[in-house]
DNA sequence: TCACCTTTTCAAAGCGCTTTGGATACGCTG
DNA sequence: CAGCGTATCCAAAGCGCTTTGAAAAGGTGA
């Protein structure tokens, strides 16, 4: 069933009926009625592909998502984020166009995007410090939201961003509160802007109680269950132990646990550990108590603001770019306790 | 940039031009090249939209990914088997377009789908038994392949699946030899397929032992670590408890950990744990040595099989449905030790 | 050289929709 | 009743590509 079949059923033109359906004014209130019906009874869809191809817009958003080089690693939160901006879109009428990109591919990737018109908009995921993807698609003129920030890209761009330092920060006085000094410190990858912007939280605060980071408390990987359990024991086995972990994921923090309980360490008692929690959806921080203590911040819910914002902007040309921090809630679970 | 200006530049026709780019063999190879350099010096990209309108395929493929109503889960597996698929996809000029859906949705998006002729093919996601979408797409003559089956479901159609029943019978049959009687079963949701044939494959080995399965050491729930936490420090509760536990997911067995750990055991000796792995990405069983005991199996190996499978079937419309049945391999780690 | 076949190119018709620029009919004013 | 504005509908062009059917060019053998 397509425009012209339809049309032709009701004895009208196809631009009425496509009026019609589109809700245009120029049709009479009694013949959009018949149209819709009829189009309802003959279970009638405009042909995505054609709609597109007249109007020029793809009604679609696209995802890049990098797989990274180091053990083939999918980011754990890219599905929860995905969820979450998918419920925007669903809403909208907007598709969900994913790619997952080598390190390698992804100007190529953007580019065709661009030049195929696949896509109206897109959601640029994980940025790291100096992001040439930023330039390059102001360059093509393709709109985008970034998740996160990039340091050291100028001029405006729309983002929506957790307030890392700020958490990083605030989780690292409360270690310091609870008496501990020797704070071990699990960062992700630091070219990754996050991962930066967390570790000055860090040192901002070892610094405001005047305490010297120590490097050899700080690692920085991508954020694996291993990565938490190599590094904590590798820790756990030198003189002077940390006696606390700060830590920049969820699943790293489970590998740190791991790693006490091989060594017979009770969490929140002989070693406390503190985390980002991205609230994902599979791996929530325990039901009533929290498992860990940790800075709390739905990425499901930055999928649905991102989604939200790049709409805006492809809707409205002329929008000036956005930008939304938002406060991670600090929550105090059973992992964290007064140093030993 | 278009074809029709890349002609003019050309002097020559728009279908020669797209002829040459398309590779027809009714043009000379003097004039190819000449096309084909001259595209690529003005950055030419065919708009895909008017392609697909013209060709009438799509040359992309939707994955609709079942949304929980429970939890709001989302099945952390996905982003592994997506990032497998999609390499596949890149390889053969596919776009990947995903879709959410709430339960009550699933039947609109693959009817909306195919009328809107957005995709070529799908790929079923988490089948449940007897699952209505098979029936569904082979009425509306929608390409697909399962990942997964759907016990119930007569006729022919093409899916891809690890042995489950066969993995869970290998695992209870492992730990039963390790002298365990009590043997824990957290299943994941039965309805499910997988579950339901795992939980076969967990009865018949006890069956072979001349077992009663006890209902009271037998869950079935979404696999998460909560889960795994809760059934686990209920089950260790009771008067005679479980000497071993047979987990569905790593995930869940983390939270079985978890409860061992809080409870003051240690796995592999006061109680052993087994479970499926699917070898995520992001959550590897161990470097060197596996954490945990389980049945391995690479989601994102189903994901590249899937993808090529499907790709097969779109290419080639007269070919019947395919089968592939994955067996799990037995990796023996940590967690498993003989029964106390 | 001509007739005939093959190679190479093109004009034009679609794919299914939107949208521009009328046309037609109707009601109102003066 | 002429004149005008408005409401309602339509024909046709266009989005950027593919593909059919035909024409032009080139090559071959008698």
């Amino acid at each position: 069933m397509n425009l012209k079949k339809l049309s032709a059923i009701l004895d009208l033109s196809p631009t009425t009926v496509s009026r019609a359906l589109n809700g245009y004014p120029e049709v009479s209130e009694t013949t959009r009625l018949r149209v819709v019906e009829a189009a309802r009874r003959h279970n009638y869809r405009p042909n995505m592909q054609a709609k597109r191809l007249a109007t020029g817009r793809a009604m679609s958003i696209g995802h890049v998502i990098p797989a990274s080089t180091q053990h083939e690693m999918v980011n754990p939160i890219f599905a929860d984020f995905l969820s979450g901006a998918s419920e925007i879109y669903a809403e909208h009428g907007f598709d969900l166009h994913l790619a997952l990109a080598r390190p390698g591919d992804q100007e190529r990737i953007y580019r065709e995007m661009r030049a195929q018109g696949a896509v109206d908009g897109i959601i640029v995921h994980a940025p790291s410090m100096n992001d040439q993807r930023i330039d390059l698609l102001r360059e093509i003129g393709l709109k985008f939201v970034v998740h996160g920030r990039a340091s050291g890209v100028s001029g405006a761009y729309s983002w929506l961003d957790v307030n890392n330092a700020r958490s990083f920060d605030r989780a690292t006085h409360f270690l310091l509160d609870l008496g501990h000094r020797r704070i071990a410190f699990l960062n992700g990858l630091e070219h990754m802007d996050f991962a930066h912007r967390r570790r000055r939280g860090y040192e901002t605060a070892l610094a405001a109680r005047s305490i010297a980071p120590d490097p050899a408390l700080m690692f920085s990987q991508e954020m694996t269950e291993h990565y938490g359990y190599t590094a904590a024991r590798t820790l756990l086995d030198v003189p002077h132990p940390p006696t606390a972990f700060l830590v920049s994921s969820i699943i790293t923090a489970i590998g740190v646990q791991r790693a006490l309980q091989d060594t017979g360490r009770r969490p929140g008692r002989d070693v406390s550990i503190i985390c980002h929690d991205d609230d994902l959806s599979y791996l929530k921080n325990g039901a009533d108590v929290p498992i860990f203590t940790a800075t709390k911040s739905s990425v499901r819910h930055a999928g649905r603001q991102c989604a939200r914002m790049l709409i805006a902007q492809i809707n409205d040309p002329d929008l000036p770019p956005q930008q939304n921090l938002l406060e991670a809630k600090l929550t105090v679970g059973q992992s964290t306790g007064p140093a030993p």
